[in-house]
RNA sequence: GGCCCCGUAGCUCAACUGGAUAGAGCACCGGCCUUCUAAGCCGGAUGUUGCAGGUUCAAGCCCUGCCGGGGUCACCA
């Protein structure tokens, strides 16, 4: 256990033995969370609750004269070196340095599993995330989703949950066919035709050529001269499929895998669909009626029609849902709601779905059919986050689905590289929009926060380099490192970056709960900071360098502190899905 | 017009889901290599958190109403 979790442990067991003995009030049950965290003034001290301003009135008092109360009994806590009451009611607490010591023995002792927890207590969580339709191949606009989405389930992997990679794509709808039609185009092509301009209502893409491509080798003249009917179907499948492999090429070179695909014509033609529907009108939350006009908005194509209506309006939404169209056919949302019905049935109780901020009313019509199918027992959340504006030689480049002009994953990861790619995906709150300038994703500046998470990592791995050729024979194993003796770190700047360290547990839960992925990248950069600061400090004061040569205790301890950064630095990149390098090479033109 | 998101330093963004004196980077000025990678570091100042109320020990964060920007808006996929 952190210091932190330790503290907070603590801090609780104390209120229950005073409780008993009868110096407090009963606590109120459960117990109001409170926090134990890091001060925003580093001269607060190493850490600060604000349990006495947060009990204070369940107990029946001030929060100073709760704070004095507890004060004596805190400061007797093992490891608590000095405790002051502060502002309206805050305890400040500072550690013994030895305990923020001793944490370096963890984190060497853990590696990347430093900062794991058990928070999710093994509950099967499903993300689904990316879920393109396989009309074309990722791009520029997928791949913030796409990163966030994996992102969040390296979080919550590590936090203790069961994560299920999913990705959902529609194959059922007209936009296939489209697809189709266009795939078609592109196959007479292949054959030597010329196709003149695509028409209009098709996918103008140049992608869609390697599809033709790829039929006219396989099935050689066979569709070319037979009707449309003939061949919509087999070619409809045929580019799925083929789409669907290019996407998973794609995600794969920025290490995306999904555990689960699932289709929504599958779902037609197992009964799903119609099982959903079944369940619904079992339920008698299924009937025929005829909504009002759209409030606020005046449609001039707007007629009163009776429809097939979902009495969502019982499930908190604002409106009741057509699930047929006046044909009679399925509405669109009914694959999606039979889609998460099966995620239910799947025996999923918390679902995520990771999509961008165009799909505003997503939430508010899938969460009434997911509480109808669960018994308000299942939760669906969804993660928006805005969009990428992509950026080259400081100029926006304009992406247009029309005219097909697009800038693809495959660009952006062979001009900048997988893990410039991930980090940079991460450097925004997900509903904040992101700039994608590909000058600056290469840069090896401070200004790429990309490079200089990295650049830390590698001057870490650079000091074991030079301690390996310095200290022949000497041990320099995490395990080994465990267990030489820490206490010789004694500046506060070394201090500081110990507490640092041992705050990584704490931003890796706080991240998982708070579902924002981003702040992993956020305490890279500033472990990354801190690191480079106490590194340049070195060169005014050769007795602050890592390596001492004539003091081997020191450098021993500081060796424990180096692979310690080294550690959480690739423990942050690992969930990150980037990795860890250990030699930075200039960049091309840095050099000329 | 209804609903959702956003509005924080000149610019780009944070702020650990209600905590203390709202922080970084960029840009601007000035310093630091006989040295484990100067690809870096140190110092210098910047705020009515869009506006007005409310909730409470405490509000950038929660509530209400405005202003401004974006998204979305039966039976389309």
């Amino acid at each position: 256990m952190n210091p932190f979790a330790s503290v907070h442990a603590a801090l609780v067991a104390l209120l229950k033995r005073l409780e008993r003995a009868g110096t407090i009030p009963p606590l109120p049950d459960p117990l109001p969370a409170f926090t134990v965290e890091p001060p925003r003034e580093a001269a607060h001290g190493d850490m600060a609750t604000n349990l006495a301003l947060i009990l204070a009135k369940r107990l029946g008092t001030s929060p100073r004269a709760l704070a004095d109360l507890l004060k004596p009994d805190i400061a007797r806590l093992p490891g608590v070196a000095d405790i002051t009451i502060a502002g309206p009611g805050f305890l400040n607490l500072r550690l013994a340095p030895e305990v923020w010591r001793e944490e370096l023995r963890a984190i060497l002792r853990a590696g990347t599993t430093y900062g794991d927890s058990d928070l999710g207590q093994h509950q099967r969580v499903n993300v689904e995330f990316v879920s393109a339709n396989p009309t074309g191949p990722m791009h520029a606009g997928h791949v913030r989703g796409a990163v966030l989405g994996d992102t969040l389930c390296a979080l919550l992997a590590k936090t203790g949950y069961d994560v299920t990679r999913e990705y959902y794509f529609n194959d059922a709808g007209t936009q296939v066919d489209v697809l189709a039609r266009t795939t078609h185009l592109r196959y007479r092509e292949a054959l030597g035709d010329d196709i003149g301009p695509i028409p209009e209502g098709l996918y103008p893409g140049d992608y869609l050529r390697d599809v033709g491509v790829a039929l006219a080798q396989r099935d050689g003249l066979r569709w070319k001269n037979v009707d449309e009917s003939v061949w919509l179907v087999p070619l409809r499948d045929f580019a799925v499929a083929f789409m669907m492999a290019a996407i998973r090429d794609d995600l794969r070179l920025i290490g995306i895998r999904h555990d689960v695909f699932t289709n929504e014509r599958d779902l037609i033609t197992n009964g799903t669909l119609e099982t959903a529907f079944g369940i619904l009108e079992s339920r008698g939350l299924i009937y025929t009626g005829t909504l009002p006009p759209p409030k606020g908005k005046t449609m001039d194509d707007w007629e009163p029609v009776p429809l097939t209506l979902f009495r969502s309006s019982r499930f908190g939404d604002t409106t009741d849902r057509p699930l047929r169209k006046r044909d009679g056919t399925w509405a669109y949302i009914m694959p999606d709601i039979a889609y998460h019905y099966d995620k239910i049935h799947r025996g999923f109780r918390s679902m995520i779905n990771v999509l961008g901020t165009d799909h505003g009313g997503y939430l508010e019509r899938l969460r009434p059919p997911v509480a109808a199918f669960s018994d308000g027992q299942a939760q669906l959340d969804v993660i928006f986050n805005a969009i990428v504006k992509v950026f080259k030689n400081g100029e926006p480049v304009k992406l247009s689905k029309r005219s097909g002009t697009l800038v693809t994953l495959r660009e952006m990861v062979e001009q900048v590289g997988p893990d410039a790619v991930r980090f940079f995906m991460l450097t925004r709150a997900p509903d904040s929009e992101l700039e994608f300038d590909f000058a600056k994703v290469v840069e090896q500046t401070r200004d790429n926060p990309a490079f200089y998470v990295q650049y830390a990592h590698a001057r870490c791995c650079s000091v074991f380099r030079h301690a390996a050729e310095a200290m022949p024979g000497e041990d320099l194993s995490p395990e080994a490192l465990a267990r030489h003796d820490p206490s010789p770190l004694s500046t506060e700047d070394e201090l500081a970056l110990v507490r640092l360290l041992a705050g990584w547990p704490r931003a890796v839960a706080a991240a998982a709960i708070a579902r924002e992925p981003h702040r992993i990248a956020f305490y890279l950069m500033d472990l990354a900071a801190r690191f480079h600061s106490l590194w340049t400090k070195g060169n005014s004061d050769a007795s602050l360098r890592f390596f001492v040569p004539d003091d081997l205790a020191l450098t021993r301890a500081r060796l424990m502190l180096m692979k310690a950064v080294q550690v959480v630095v690739a423990s942050g990149l690992a969930v990150m899905g980037c990795q860890p390098v250990e030699e930075m090479r200039h960049a091309p033109e840095a050099s000329a």
